[in-house]
DNA sequence: CTCGGCCTGCTC
DNA sequence: GAGCAGGCCGAG
């Protein structure tokens, strides 16, 4: 897995069911090379932070704004992002580890929160786009400022997307992209959402219809929330904190599906480079 | 706004 | 060896 909306979500109910209640008895910071990596930097940032402010705390909560993660500690919050490699492992010390799983901690695992219970949270992340940070309730807002609503909340409305796409002349993929009109969407729920809709993800914003821009507000949250019913899209060997694999890349319409027909109207579907990101579409369904 | 860069590992 | 991968940020 990689981790959009769908499947942080899938991950917070995990860790809800497991780690809620439990007191942190140790928070273990292990700095990756390079030393200048960006990963490493933030750890080591946030790690005097990290290994004193945890110690003996409780989780009361686990939320999630957009990708991020948020373990809720009363005043404090632990804050994940899973970046494009991420995962968080739950075990029990003596646990019998899932073929497939990862010997834990290994060469990639960077954060490790000794629980009460005999459990252990690990963050893992191979390409270390994953950052952590601790912070305090009072800074939450200014944390996520820069996002724009979350799909699956009131915030979220058929105007929030209008004047977002307003004069823009960016394409839908790149602004879908962005977070900042409306967050939580990747590389896979964009197209999925654009195929859906039936427009096409070079489409400038400014261009969209109020038709569309309403379709578009209701296939989001559709989309995403059948997505988080199949506890998300895994591809090749990921698995949430349960050693779960999520069953959506089942029900991909476009994504990864190039040359395929559509699923629709037989067409084959396209496949180039938006917005510097592999974008698939369905050249007869989507205008 | 677009692009390159950040990272490692896998596939061709 | 090149190209690609589910994300994001900062430079220009």
């Amino acid at each position: 897995m990689m981790p959009e909306l769908p499947e942080v979500e899938t991950i917070r109910r995990v860790l809800a069911k497991k780690i809620v209640g439990r007191r942190i008895v140790k928070a273990e910071v292990r700095l990756p090379n390079p030393a200048a990596s960006r990963l490493s930097q933030n750890l080591r940032q946030q790690t005097r932070r990290l290994s004193r402010n945890l110690r003996g705390a409780s989780i009361k909560r686990i939320s999630r704004r957009a990708k991020y993660l948020i373990v809720r500690l009363g005043e404090a919050l632990l804050i994940f992002h899973l970046g494009m490699t991420g995962q968080i492992f739950v075990i029990r010390k003596k646990e019998h580890t899932h073929t497939g799983m990862p010997e834990l901690p290994d060469k990639h695992t960077y954060f490790i929160l000794h629980l009460s219970g005999d459990s252990r949270l690990y963050f893992r992340d191979i390409r270390k786009f994953g950052r952590i940070h601790l912070i305090m309730k009072k800074e939450e807002k200014t944390f996520f400022r820069a996002l724009g609503p979350e799909p699956l909340s009131a915030a979220f409305t058929p105007e929030s997307l209008r004047s977002g796409f307003k004069r823009k002349k960016a394409s839908l993929k790149s602004l879908l992209l962005g977070q900042k009109i409306v967050s939580g969407l990747g590389n896979i729920y964009t197209d999925e959402v654009l195929f859906q809709v039936g427009i096409l993800p070079q489409t400038p914003g400014g261009c969209v219809s109020g038709k569309k821009i309403a379709k578009l507000h209701k296939a989001i949250p559709r989309i995403l929330k059948e997505a988080i019913r199949n506890r998300g899209t895994t591809f090749s060997d990921y698995y949430d904190p349960e050693s779960r694999r999520g069953g959506f890349q089942a029900r991909l319409r476009v994504y990864g599906r190039q040359d395929e027909p559509c699923l629709k109207c037989g067409t084959r579907i396209l496949k180039a480079v938006i917005a510097q990101r592999g974008t698939h579409w369905c050249p007869r369904c989507q205008k």
